[in-house]
DNA sequence: TGCAGTTGCCTAACCCTTTTAGGCAACTTA
DNA sequence: TAAGTTGCCTAAAAGGGTTAGGCAACTGCA
């Protein structure tokens, strides 16, 4: 019989297409055997059980995130990218829910050191470098912008905002603005 | 043979804890049943099935969580009440991690409407009442401040802060701070 | 107090997911 | 083309979710 062509990669890329379609906790070790036509111990060679099936995932979620968002960050300062930044991970949720999902998964400290987790930070403090910040401010600048931006993301898809009235893109425009006020006059002490 | 004395309420309770021990999603019906030393299909008396009694729980954590804020709010205003109400969702996560994760759960509309969420929102308004917003980006400050506490108490519980430096207490009063200076100078338009 | 009706927990059964062990067929390389 | 490796298979066990149907323990009323 002819072989199915599995790799961790293939399975971590269909992984998180199913992700997206049904959602990450529908994401399950059979399920994906069946969109390779395939049984399901056949994936216990290349997966080493289906936590590390989620945690590859949201690894590569991870990668894709700070990806887009250094290239939003590319060639632009202050306000402008802010609003770029804050964008990516909005869209992102938006085009991508299984992975942001995925995404928001606590990985073990040894995962996340390795991660691309690391980058977001780094850019988060790129993002500073258009704002005159006091150095001990920073962290918790970027802390905030994480707080801001995956809290309002997760509180929008979550159908937080939904039952109130004005449209969330009219306040997601007000947060950026408010957030951008405020790293412009950092309260001191 | 003795009856254990089931009911929805007490095995809602009793998922509650468990939650707050092993995880909410370690949360199953059979460990459940393992509690009250019972078989899993005489839970099915008292729950629709699993989700049901996901939901149940989240709604509890809910109402719990309104209640606390509640509480916290009565007697304060500005920057005191804002500090309050701030910890009592910190606290909660931190004392009632199950339980809070319970609480992020997606509801369906029906259910979500009959929540204790609308309570939520109405006490974040009532917070607002000491800073003098206009009208119409009132809705826009309880989305962003929804979105920082929530996105801050997630983060730092799913670790995202234990990496780097500062200790989070810290910048949790720094966050509140700057939440502060913001609502008192809120940019206009 | 005793019986009828109701309720609560049970057994049995089925399906689905996870995971391990061991086998044969299909590829790879010399 | 034979030897070695790899990939997918069958088989099997354990655990969770769920439904159907039964008997025992409670309830309330004569």
């Amino acid at each position: 019989m002819a072989r199915a062509g599995l790799s961790t990669e293939r399975l971590t890329r269909a992984g998180a297409e199913l992700a997206d379609e049904v959602g990450f906790d529908q994401v399950t070790v059979s399920a994906l055997a069946r969109q390779f036509d395939v049984k399901v111990a056949s994936l216990y060679s290349h997966l080493k059980n289906s936590q590390d099936l989620k945690t590859k995932i949201a690894l590569l979620a991870l990668e894709e995130l700070a990806d887009r968002a250094a290239e939003a960050l590319a060639g632009r300062a202050g306000k402008d990218a802010l609003t770029a930044f804050a964008n990516v991970y909005r869209d992102y949720a938006r085009e991508h829910p299984g992975r942001y999902a995925a995404a928001q998964t606590r990985l073990d400290p040894q995962t996340a050191r390795l991660s691309a987790g690391v980058r977001h930070a780094q850019l988060t403090r790129a993002l500073l470098r258009g704002y005159e910040l006091p150095e001990n401010q920073q962290t918790h600048a970027v802390r905030l912008l994480g707080s801001v931006f995956h809290g309002y993301v997760s509180l929008e898809m979550g159908g937080g905002f939904s039952h109130s009235a004005p449209d969330t893109q009219e306040t997601w425009s007000r947060v950026l603005d408010a957030l951008d006020a405020l790293l412009r006059n950092w309260p001191d002490s």
